[in-house]
DNA sequence: ATGAAACGGGAATGCGCTTTCCCACTACTA
DNA sequence: TAGTAGTGGGAAAGCGCATTCCCGTTTCAT
């Protein structure tokens, strides 16, 4: 028992497949009413499902998206993956679905098979790679999106520009602005904190987080400060943990005696740690508690994203918003035209208010006056610390 | 610039479509050396990468794995999502997503969308609906299904069976042990806890939900307790807000003064909520915070899932953990044939020990001993309070 | 009343690929 | 040497649908 077929259905209503079609499907063409409720009819007699596969090979459209995330299980890529579909929803598209860990080189894999689908769109979401060793696969990731975009395809990417693409029609970048955001939350840091600062971001060579650090770093210098050290692991919890166990040793050690102790002198001597997301702060934190050492009394914790999961988390993490839905709703529509006159499409703000010297020039880089998206620093005052 | 074809390939290497049909892909015939070389290099040079959809359309196979969940930013279902993911990585498949918000009209537009689309699979995750006024579109769904499995597709469906659905070749369940275990969490939680107990749950009607409320009071009579009181609200984190508020209230106008508290008898006076899952926990207990109670002081919560970015919330949650990506695994591979012989599965255990009068009968209620799941209760003994 | 224009419907072609069927040719065995 | 099995290749028929023509009818303006 096969799956029925537009000719079976107009066989039984009596009309040609041509004449089906019309009705069944929203051409420009309307049949005349006695006949399309035949064919209404003998379709839903015999259960007839389109087949999209036909439908797509026949005009060349398939209403499908393609998403690329590092792992959809992390809270980032999934909030974003909302975002995304949700906008499919409106569209009466699929999202089809391909995680990569971050290679490049999956990336393209995924591309190409999502070329090979005829996907009317891909969003790209996840950091870049920088590191040498993924330079060729960049290439080719590049490539392949090139020749994606020149058959008609459209790209949303998320984050940064893919080095070695072409400016073509179908490109579309929501940029984030990571750095503008990473200056400001240390420069809001710095304000209350007098202490030392240390970065604990993902492999060098990942963009993002290097953006991070940049802009971390950056902010603490136009505050005076001297650069953080970084330490450079995993760009997930574990790599948060393992950096935290690490740390945990070094606070012990340079810290007073438990005599001497004064909490008038608490905030020098505490460190405060900035993690290049969420999830690496929660792994820190847990480290540290794991050592006995206790939060905000002995580290004051920073974050970036701002995951949903995470904001019951006490003591709240001082971190970044960002829009994350949004950002996969922007990345989509961008891909659809006609984003630019779209409510949901904001100019980029500026996150470095009174601060010119950061090199990037224009804070706005789309040439096409394309979606920006805005971030929001959010602090957490927790100085006081729980003996 | 479209797009080349495999006849342009064909046409270019010198030979027949047919033939460079067969080197392309892995043909049961391998055409000889010589021209195998000459056509490769011709789809090298032209780029080609084959129509998937033509390819779907010619073989009525199509690659593709459809997944329906309520909702991807979820951490329940992103773990499951990403489980699905790695099956269907190995498989060379992609997974087409599908988000219903649990909504069974939704879910049966999904399963008839992936059936135009020729899915080889479908997996569909989330709790079903025992509401009333969902059984018409539950039926509905049933039927949608049905007719998918006789036209050859196979459906792995995550928790519990899809009411109406005829028990046809395609089907496949995999089961969750959430009465069993909120039966077991709630044995231990009773050994460590000698007041009163609340459960907080999703709306009625919600199976899953439903089952664990079910088992905690089941668990209960059997340690010798009354049952607790429900309060039923949304299945997610604003629901556990929600009803946090409300319990905030309750807890403090049934606290003992703060002159007359005895750390003693605050286990008596102290309420035990049992959320029915992690995220609706989180909620109770950012509302009972915000109300300035303290946890564990006033309350101890109690959760479900085990949801791996909630691992590290302080003080930790008694919780169930569920091998989330593991489920998502065995709903897919379970959709693909010899699933019984592959190691992943495990017989399901039995997780009421020493106890018979649950009316379950056997545990195992899979017929053709398919896979099943183990979970694992983790309690946390945090019955000190802090002051 | 007669022409053009609009309309409702069907036949046929093609989307890009797989697969069956068929043919020519080689390499055996008897 | 003749007969047969095996082998590598091509021609062609779909897979299920959209769409372009094309044709017969009706409607309207002239």
């Amino acid at each position: 028992m096969a799956a029925s077929t537009l000719t079976e259905v107009a066989r039984l209503a009596g009309v040609s497949p041509a004449t089906a079609s019309r009705v069944l499907n929203g051409s420009d063409r309307k049949p005349g009413p006695g006949v399309s409720e035949r064919v209404r009819q003998a379709a839903e007699e015999l259960g007839y499902i389109p087949n999209a596969q036909a439908q797509a090979l026949a005009k060349s459209s398939s209403g499908l998206i393609g998403l690329i995330v590092h792992d959809i299980a992390d809270p980032y890529f999934s909030a974003i993956a909302r975002g995304v579909q949700s906008v499919a929803k409106t569209q009466n598209k699929m999202v089809l679905l391909a995680t990569t860990g971050g290679t490049p080189a999956d990336e393209k894999e995924a591309v190409a098979a999502f070329a090979a689908r005829r996907a009317d769109a891909i969003v790209i979401a996840g950091s870049r790679s920088s590191r040498p060793e993924d330079q060729k696969a960049n290439t080719d990731l590049a490539a392949e999106l090139d020749r994606y975009c020149r058959n008609g395809g459209h790209v949303g990417i998320v984050g940064q520009a893919i080095v070695g693409a072409g400016t073509s029609e179908g490109y579309h970048l929501v940029e984030l602005p990571n750095e503008e955001l990473a200056f400001e939350l240390a420069g809001q840091l710095a304000q209350l904190h007098t202490g030392e600062f240390v970065i604990v971001g993902g492999p060098e060579g990942l963009v993002t987080s290097d953006d991070r650090i940049r802009g971390f770093q950056k902010g603490l210098a136009n505050a005076g400060r001297s650069p953080a050290e970084v330490v450079n692991t995993s760009f997930n919890r574990a790599g948060g943990y393992e950096a935290g166990g690490q740390l945990a040793e070094r606070i012990r050690s340079s810290q007073p005696s438990e005599e001497s102790r004064d909490p008038a002198d608490a905030n020098k001597s505490r460190l405060c740690i900035f993690a290049a997301n969420d999830v690496m702060a929660i792994g820190v934190v847990a480290a540290l508690r794991e050592e006995g050492l206790r939060i905000p009394r002995d580290a004051l914790i920073a974050g970036f994203d701002d995951i949903e999961t995470l904001r019951d988390f006490r003591p709240a993490l001082s971190t970044v918003r960002l829009p994350l839905e949004e950002i996969g709703r922007l990345a989509t529509l961008s891909t659809a035209g006609h984003s630019r006159k779209d409510s949901l499409v904001r100019s980029k703000a500026a996150n470095m208010p009174g601060h010119q010297s950061m090199g990037t020039g224009a804070v706005n880089h789309n040439e096409d006056q394309g979606p920006g998206v805005t971030g929001e620093v959010k602090l957490r005052r927790s100085t006081q610390w729980t003996p």
